[in-house]
DNA sequence: ACCTGAACACCGTTCAAGT
DNA sequence: ACCTGAACACCGTTCAAGT
């Protein structure tokens, strides 16, 4: 798992087969067969062996929303350690079961600790995973990674009519390039206040 | 690019091979190729065309609120049409260019007249995007998207000492199970709220 | 010049042939 | 019984051989 994690990491998923990973590992590719049933238990293996890494640290006496801005930060830090991986982690997330269930428990607590009803709490971590996983997919497939990747919806809008879509316009040229930049303390802050809200 | 589409949407990516998508049109696999110049471009063409049914409802005289959920149900619509499309959508997100033009002029309008800095409309705008991403991926995975999917988790959550996670316990025990299900117009609620409170 | 099938370099996995 | 390489049924794409 750790030899077809580092193929993962550092040549994406397409560069992990059966076949290549035997030849890392210098076996014969039906050897692997005999610790895995296919590749998709080996797919699984490595969701469960990555999600296990995710670390949450401790928060006694915190505040709430800085126990769920430790996990948030948490959980980015694990997206970016493996962002070749993060797609197949996000659509196959039932495979780190344990992580969940510790997960879940982090981050219940914490919103808990905020006063909400069960109901209310378990939508508010909804919210958040659903934010925390398309932040990080937006990060890691180049979208809004770092500054100027907002410049081809520049380009774009340079070579249409100037009378069209003036708002997107008007924001966007109020704004120099480190201002477009996705921020992703600001945005947990947004989630954060319409929790506070409710 | 139609006929790819409906494999995709009937069969899955996985579905979709040039070989497959030649038998499907009866023509030799290399003609794709005096169309096309290669797979990822037939991808990149699912993308666009999907991109391209995304229709945003004018609401003239609405409220800032009641467009963003416009659009965000427009956005869920389209998810729902073609999930096993939508992960590479979102990863390649870059090939619909023309709706997403059209997309980020609805919202930062609908923004604009929430009264936010450019600054702050871009930062709500990625977020509810982000979020919108991050539902709409939980939803065509087979998490949350309807009753008794949380029941994995419950069964995890038996098979474990009734001392350990305390906090998922309280509050998945004092729910029944249409409650757990995520609630995408709630979790909506939320965002705008935390928008409405910057 | 335009078109296309054979061929190449890959896959994941089955299965029979070895030990 | 355990192990593994040849073989099978696929891929995307190149390229030479046809028209």
């Amino acid at each position: 798992l750790t030899a077809a994690l580092r193929l993962v990491d550092e040549r994406g998923v397409d560069a992990l087969s059966m076949r290549r990973l035997a030849a890392a590992l210098d076996i014969d590719p039906m050897t692997i067969y005999r610790h895995l049933p296919d590749k998709a238990a080996l797919m699984r293996g490595l969701v469960a062996l990555v999600f296990d890494e995710l670390t949450l640290p401790p928060m006694p006496g915190a505040s709430w929303q800085d126990q769920v801005r430790a996990f948030a930060h948490a959980y980015r830090t694990l997206a970016r350690a493996h962002p070749h991986l993060l797609v197949y982690m996000i659509t196959h997330a039932e495979a780190a079961s344990n992580a969940a269930l510790a997960a879940g428990e982090y981050l219940l607590a914490a919103l808990e600790g905020a006063g909400l009803t069960p109901r209310r709490a378990l939508l508010a971590a909804d919210v958040i995973v659903d934010f925390l996983n398309g932040f990080a997919l937006a990060e890691s497939s180049g979208r809004l990674g770092q500054p100027g990747e907002r410049r081809e919806l520049l380009e774009l809008l340079h070579g249409v009519p100037a009378h069209q879509y003036p708002a997107l316009r008007r924001v966007l040229g109020a704004l120099d390039e480190p201002e477009m930049m996705s921020d992703f303390d600001a945005g947990l802050n947004v989630i954060l206040a319409g929790i506070e809200a409710a």
